[in-house]
DNA sequence: TTGAAAGCGCTAACAG
DNA sequence: CTGTTAGCGCTTTCAA
């Protein structure tokens, strides 16, 4: 590739003339007829600035990591759409790492820092982390940003409105006439099923309902867990007419569980789940779904973890734009009369 | 961060035994006690060589990227985990990326390299990429590693084994006596489909019987696709007992169909798909798959990747360890008598 | 055995 | 308006 020297050269300019005009420095002020004469060489030469060269002299890589649990669900694949077109609009590149590594090591995220391989780090949590080790982990660094979830102490994360979500995907069952509503949510310690089971409670509330524990189940999001969330709802009695679960991939699971017990969906038991993607679709019978807005979580959390790097105050965003939409397919219709 | 420098004045050495030391040069010889002096206080200053500062040295970003089609299906995990695996092993960073931006914009992946971003690329191609626009995007760069197809003209690819993953299903379904098997394969520029399809179509002349184009829909790997070549195949006359679907995405939307249709799985057809995902234990009723190694594609793709890199020649793989393995679930079993 | 020094490509402070 | 130059952190050649 040229390099700057080449194209200053072919310019006529010294390289610092050249650097400028191509940065497009504010304060420069040069006649326009150099300025084009260096943009003409660059363009001859096909010249692209050296990632390398650029990095060392401003200790600033441009690169950033997106660190996540899971990337086998298509929901990862709406999270890192958004912060791909982030970064690269910002002319960052992202670098996609699975969070196990960096639970098993804790240092990872600074290690890479310090090699200067990422400025900063967008982190999606990992159900399996403890709160504290999560503190520990982002203490309170300004180059790491979470997503989807938040904690206590520390500002500097992007969620989805949960609680709105939880809100909606109730109201529907609601809606439709269901009285008896279980919810699976995730497991206790993550903040996110706080927030949809807030919405769900807050749903049953101004319908004059009561959360009743029975109904409720807290096991996580994997199809696994929610499939024997699902199947011990069946034998509650009374059993519930509809169900909240609290994640699509978790829904998967119920529906397989609910099938097996014998139940029809939705004659015996309807079944809603918070978070949309493809194979939803094509679940039988296809699942009604609340979508969220992933992808611009993903976008934000760029925006911010950017924002952040060049100065910008820390703070919490909850996105809600786009609202929480319901999807309504063929997993949902009235309670039936037993 | 530590620098090569800080290292060296603490050890009481020059920065170019410190960098030797800590690079393991071989030919370097040193007395033990100088080497221990350097590494403690490698070790004391939490020391990791500036990436920057190394790439620019050696022109070698020592960074890769993964060029994928879609994200949103689970198989993509597979192959990231297998890819991130490799580079890692080989103190690679990975970076991924979506094909769209490299269609969109013909030089991306050269003025990446030209960056010096990345060193090379692992590329699955997406398909509908001509194959012409692909021979032109890859040309014979040594830096681009063609991952799940390979192309005519050009080595420098790992694949699956794609033949014996057609026949392997095809089998199943013939030793459940089925006679009247169809093919929901790819489309016809995709090596991969082809390679499938040639499996199925040696499978059934082993058992003596004949392909028959009635019996074979070509219309893409997607869910909706399939899912109307499913419905159309239910309509020949006679209808297969028996579908092979190239891929999961694929089979998941087949499903849908045959049920909306109105037929029983399997009673009044049997389905089984190419590549295993969490999802198909899912499905109602539960997939039957064959189980592709895709991670060990990814690897492979890496693996290979560098090694060109570093001047190895070039060579086409086909990853056939483990072999395809067939996941017996619900939606096979014995032919129907109709 | 070890050290000095050049130079990878770039930006920016400073000097003209 | 434009040029000179130092220096980011590293590896490696060459000399001692």
């Amino acid at each position: 590739m040229a390099t700057l020297a080449e194209i200053a050269e072919r310019a006529g300019v010294s390289v610092s003339v050249a650097s400028r005009v191509l940065n497009c420095d504010p304060n420069l002020r040069t006649r326009p007829e150099t300025r084009d004469r260096v943009v003409l060489a660059a363009k001859e030469l096909n010249y692209t600035a050296n990632y390398a060269g650029r990095a060392l002299r401003l200790s600033r890589s441009k690169a950033i990591a997106l660190i996540v649990p899971d990337v086998s669900t298509p929901l990862f694949a709406d999270l890192l759409a958004g912060a791909t077109d982030a970064a690269s609009g910002e002319d960052h590149t992202l670098l996609v790492g699975r969070s196990e590594r960096v639970v098993a090591d804790g240092d990872l995220l600074r290690r890479l820092i310090g090699e200067g391989r990422v400025d900063g780090f967008v982190l999606q949590r990992s159900d399996d982390l403890s709160d504290q080790a999560l503190e520990s982990l982002v203490a309170n660094d300004a180059r790491i940003v979470l997503v989807a979830s938040r904690t206590a102490h520390r500002k500097g994360s992007v969620v989805l409105d949960d609680v709105a979500g939880g809100r909606l995907a109730t109201e529907h069952l609601l809606g439709l006439g269901h009285r008896r509503i279980a919810l699976i949510g995730g497991v206790d310690r993550s903040d996110i099923a706080r927030r949809r089971e807030q919405g769900y409670t807050e749903a049953l509330h101004c319908a004059g309902l009561r959360k009743r524990d029975a109904w409720i189940r807290r096991l996580g999001y994997s199809p696994d867990a929610s499939a024997a969330a699902a199947a011990s709802l069946l034998e509650a009695s009374p059993p519930p007419t509809g169900i909240v679960v609290a994640n699509v991939n978790g829904a998967i699971g119920a529906l397989t569980a609910i099938r097996q017990a014998g139940a029809e969906i939705p004659e015996d038991v309807s079944v809603v789940a918070i978070h949309d993607q493809w194979m939803a679709a094509h679940t039988w019978p296809p699942l009604t779904t609340v979508k969220m807005p992933f992808y611009e979580v993903g976008f934000e959390a760029v925006r911010l973890l950017l924002g952040r790097l060049s100065g910008e105050p820390a703070k919490d965003i909850v996105v809600s734009d786009p609202p929480p939409q319901l999807v309504v397919r063929a997993s949902t219709g009235p309670p039936g009369n037993y």
